[in-house]
Order: structure tokens, then C-alpha cells, then sequence
DNA sequence: GCATCGGTGCTAAATTTTTAGCAAGGTGCT
DNA sequence: AGCACCTTGCTAAAAATTTAGCACCGATGC
């Protein structure tokens, strides 16, 4: 339910509900959603007359958290390794800009870094 | 749990326990790891009496899933992102050989990739 | 105005998960 | 052998989650 939150930025329970690929009653959504906003991990506001929930924690600050877990849990914490899979994920659908993105992505960091 | 299973390879139920952060009660985590293995997502080896429990699918292809994930969950499938936070996160950890290595696997994946 | 359509808040029951604790059995030590 | 010690298998109770369904409220349309 959060990674839909993250992916859309915001979403009602029916949209939730709707999102998730093996979803439970849409009772239990809603209750999920009260239990997340008890424990502070999302809020919601009110768009005219429903609930539009989206995370407390900012899609930048958790793309960090995420990352950083993913590098611990299946790469030893290595960035080559983890570019290495994300290359091979991302596979044939970069550009030869992308590409020259990347290097100019790394370029810079390698200058900033010290 | 299976986070620990991917860092460590194996652990037995025990370990496991010690490994979580916020850890429920033993009784819980066993309970946990029979219901894992009946969904078919662990399986136990007996190793001098004790169960040692280990993912079904193998580090490498959960590995593709968690990254192909992660690019859609907070990167809008741009590999270009990810690598920028990727970078941000390792930070100042990277060596000069680090970068090196980066470069040398884009430019490699760029020939490759046509 | 009035009926209808959604969505929320709530309740209560069914189901699942979590918990503690016990017996059984193997290991290692004395 | 006898005795801790540890892990599994099991049970049963407690706690939490999941579920369906209802009343209420505002908006929409006739």
C-alpha cells in the first residue's frame, strides 16, 4: 500500500484497493489505512468528501531508505554490484543519451566526492 | 525475515529471531517461517538437528525483481534517478576505483546493449 | 423536493496471527 | 549413565486482522 502511495504520490481507499495486485477486502484496506495513520506512517486529507491519504515520509527521503536497504540486503552494500543489476534490469530500454547521462551522473560524483 | 535470509544466505530460526529489528516473540517467528514455507517462498535444510531455512528463489533473481521494483516505485522506471540517489547514498564511501569500475560497467553495458 | 449514489464511521463476527508453555528427543559434558 | 541444554512439534488462549454490513451525510440528478 505505501509503495502505491509512492508510486501515485497520493490515493483514496477505492484507488488503493484498486492498485493492489492480490488485495484483501476493501474493509480491510480501509482498516490498514486507519492502523498506517495511527502509527503515523501516512495522513490523509480531505478532497472534497474522501479521504485522499499520501506518506508522512517525503518519496525522496524513502528512495533513500529503499536504496540504501536494497544495497545491504542483496548487494554487500556494493554500488557496482547494485549498478550492475540496474543496468541489466533496465536492459535494452536506454538510449545512447542515457547512457551519456549515466557517465556524466558519475563523473560529477567522482569530482564532488572530494 | 526474508531480507536476513537474503543477507545471510541461511539462518535457523533462531538467528533469524536475533537478526530482526523489532522482533516479535520466538513462537512468532517460527509460526512465521512454517507459514513461509508452506506459501512456498522458504524451505529448511536439517543441519545437525536444527532446521536451517533458505530462500526458494535464488539472491540473483530476487535481487532483478527488488531493483526492477524499486525503479517503479520511486524512480518512474528511470534508471538515471536511481543511480543519482544510488550514488548520493554511498556518498563518500566510493573510492577512486569505484568510479572507475562504474564507468568501465556503463561503457561495457552501452557496447552491449546493441 | 426527493431519490440515488458514494464514501465515511462504526460494529460485530470470523479468521488469522501471536504468544507462552509443554513434552519429546538429540547433543555434549561429567 | 545422568544431567543440563537446546530445538522441534504441538496445544490452546490471547490478540490482532479481516470481513460484511449498516446508518449517516453530502452531492448529484430527476
Amino acid at each position: 500500500m505505501l509503495d502505491i502511495l509512492y508510486r501515485c504520490g497520493q490515493a483514496t481507499a477505492a484507488e488503493i484497493h484498486a492498485g493492489m495486485q492480490d488485495p484483501p477486502s476493501y474493509s480491510a484496506v480501509r482498516a490498514l489505512l486507519r492502523v498506517l495513520e495511527e502509527k503515523g506512517h501516512i495522513r490523509h486529507r480531505e478532497k472534497n468528501l474522501r479521504y485522499v491519504y499520501l506518506p508522512v515520509v517525503p518519496r525522496e527521503k524513502a528512495s533513500r531508505s529503499a536504496v540504501a536497504h536494497l544495497l545491504d540486503t542483496f548487494f554487500d552494500g556494493s554500488a557496482e554490484q547494485a549498478v550492475a543489476t540496474l543496468l541489466d534490469v533496465s536492459g535494452s530500454k536506454l538510449s545512447d543519451e542515457d547512457f551519456e547521462r549515466l557517465s556524466a551522473l558519475i563523473e560529477k560524483a567522482r569530482k564532488e566526492g572530494r
